[in-house]
DNA sequence: CATTGTTTGTACAATATTTCACAATCTCTA
DNA sequence: TAGAGATTGTGAAATATTGTACAAACAATG
């Protein structure tokens, strides 16, 4: 174990990973898991899973594997999973809309209390089950809620302000999805999400020689299963 | 400089940052920009600048620094991103109609030629300026189409079959917004947004001690500027 | 055109992260 | 309950990434 510094970031995003994973597990009907099944189920080395886990402390037994329901709750624990998470969007238009219908996030236990804008033709109108507030009012009505998380969905050039106006309200963490980088206070941590630099990264890594379509058409991954069958729509 | 390995992925990472930067200071006038300069506008240190421009050549004068014009071209050389480039989503639902719309990737010259769902009563349906086509015609259009990137908006139970049909299909990258991780044969990359793992790791970053709204609130982050007077609409 | 001031490119040092290997510990079965 | 088999936790080695410092190259100015 390592109780004097903190995880690092990579050990903590595939903490994140390792929940997941657990949760199917547990509905897959499997007690307990090795870092070996981990690793068949998440990709990640088995050596990797242990010295990731053991940042934490000792949740396995040599010979058994991790209890799946104890290292669930221990994991969800140390992520602060354990009980609801309040969050707040900015940005009611065609990303914020989407990210507040996200059902993803609500299956995971983030309960989206409030969702902003400053354009008054949105304020008011209701997105799902929500009213879209106006931003001003968010440091009064954040004094109730006492909503820490939020996400930045709006353009560039308000960002930063928006950003501000968080850290006042008491936010303590932002996820950013606009193209631009805010600054905040010491202590308080943005995570960036940049779909068009997410684009471009992978344009490096497109093969050179243009289009090809013959050389991986026989190739089939071994994870693939027959679901595309399955009446599921999306 | 260096030739005979690729780059390391966050230098990718950072040079679609460099990219944006320089689009940003050239409207600004600038003509010429140093590793400083960028430093100031991207918080990128000036060392790390230098380190990434240098490995894929000498693209700076002594003195100087970088013409904006010049590594602005050469680096969308580098990253592919001297010619649109098209794209393809499949999911049309929440998400997927968002990432349809998203204005950011027209920006950057992402073309998005084709948005794929398996649901009845959302094929044909308009989703923007494009029509809502058949998965099950993917690979037959993509033959006239080629596109080599492709974005998985779908919920995870069909991702890996998406993804097979993608490959099948032609497609060489792939972002994947699902949440589940996806296999492909070598030469394939993904890349995964996922939404609700980024929640989680700010999760972890939270203050232990609950509510304090006041530890930050005079403090207000140096970059602030007054643009929430602007009436932008967002 | 020499001198002063800037800035690059890069070797080297420092961190950070991942991989590897194995003793120690536990399970399971007979 | 003893012995075989499985799996953990963790140091130590290997990689990967970032930070530092400085000689060499150029600009700018009078």
């Amino acid at each position: 174990m390592n109780t004097n510094k903190s995880a690092p970031e990579p050990t903590i995003a595939r903490i994140a990973l390792y929940l997941r994973c657990l949760r199917i597990a547990k509905k897959d009907g499997d007690t307990t898991l090795s870092s070996a099944d981990i690793e068949k189920r998440t990709g990640i080395s088995s050596g990797q899973v242990r010295k990731d886990l053991s940042f934490f402390g000792e949740f396995g037994k040599p010979g058994l594997g991790y209890s799946v329901d104890e290292l669930s709750q221990r994991l969800a624990q140390i992520m602060r999973l354990d009980r609801p998470q309040d969050i707040m969007i900015v940005g009611a238009g065609n990303l914020g809309s989407a990210l507040a219908g996200y059902t993803g996030f609500t299956e995971s236990d983030f309960h989206l209390v409030a969702i902003y804008d400053n354009n008054f033709s949105k304020i008011g109108r209701r997105v799902w089950d929500l009213d879209i507030l106006d931003i001003e009012l968010m440091e009064e009505l954040n004094v109730e809620m006492g909503v820490q998380i939020g996400m930045i969905a709006t353009p560039a050039p308000v960002a930063q302000g928006v950003a501000d106006r968080m850290v006042r309200s008491g936010v303590r963490v932002i996820l950013n999805f606009s193209p631009t980088r805010v600054s905040v206070p010491k202590g308080v941590i943005v995570r960036n999400v940049d779909l068009t630099q997410e684009l471009q990264i992978l344009c490096y890594y497109l093969p050179a020689g243009g289009f090809a379509a013959d050389s991986f058409t026989t190739i089939s991954s071994d994870a693939a299963k027959n679901i595309e069958d399955e009446v599921l729509g999306f």
